[in-house]
DNA sequence: CGGTATCCTAGCGGATACTG
DNA sequence: CAGTATCCGCTAGGATACCG
């Protein structure tokens, strides 16, 4: 599990979605960077796990929606209590990076 | 970051060093299934990034122990939340799988 | 609009051998 | 004991083109 949700996107689109229903072209726009392809296949793995739903409308031009389902919802908590760690962490973070390569760089 | 914490061992490593200082050695057993190169390269990855400590023991043989620092420590609680989701929720995933797998095959 | 299909590359990670 | 060094397969993920 900690593999599937440890990709690239999972917990981004996770979080788009905190919000409720949202359509693949609004996801691929909030999401900066987001392959089209990648987006399509991040959402079929969270599909396949029971996380969201894929709804299609049988309509002109085709609407497809994206939501959460009752357990993708129970993982918002601590997906969002890693997030705020690595928000409120990353100033440290970067700060340990320099000073290590830096180190590094001196021998 | 959370790249950082989601490959394959960082945080199996962090959950081993929850409890204090570890050796080498022992975080290699403790690890199932860890090669010696991956459990090299993601312990100096914690150490580049500030989460643990690496002390050498001028001795023979040599003895080397990790440890967390505090920013690390800070790390343990959102995993443990993340990891407990998972182990909490792997029922459901899994049945959601065979359930999207075995409607993929009826078509 | 919301996808597939195809090609391609970087790098994660395993196996094995060697070393201070 | 605690690492490097090397080789190599696999796959996550980007770019691009096409489709219903």
């Amino acid at each position: 599990m900690l593999d599937r949700i440890g990709d690239k996107w999972s917990l981004l689109i996770i979080a788009e979605l905190r919000t409720g229903k949202r359509r693949f072209s609004s996801l691929r726009e909030s999401v900066p960077g987001i392959s089209q392809r990648m987006l399509t296949l991040t959402l079929r793995h969270l599909e396949r796990d029971g996380l969201a739903t894929r709804t299609v409308y049988a309509e002109v031009p085709p609407r497809v929606e994206y939501e959460l389902t009752d357990v993708g919802r129970t993982l918002i908590e601590p997906a969002t209590a890693l997030a705020r760690w690595a928000l409120a962490h990353r100033p440290a973070i970067d700060a340990a990076r320099r000073r290590y390569d830096a180190a590094l760089a001196r021998d």
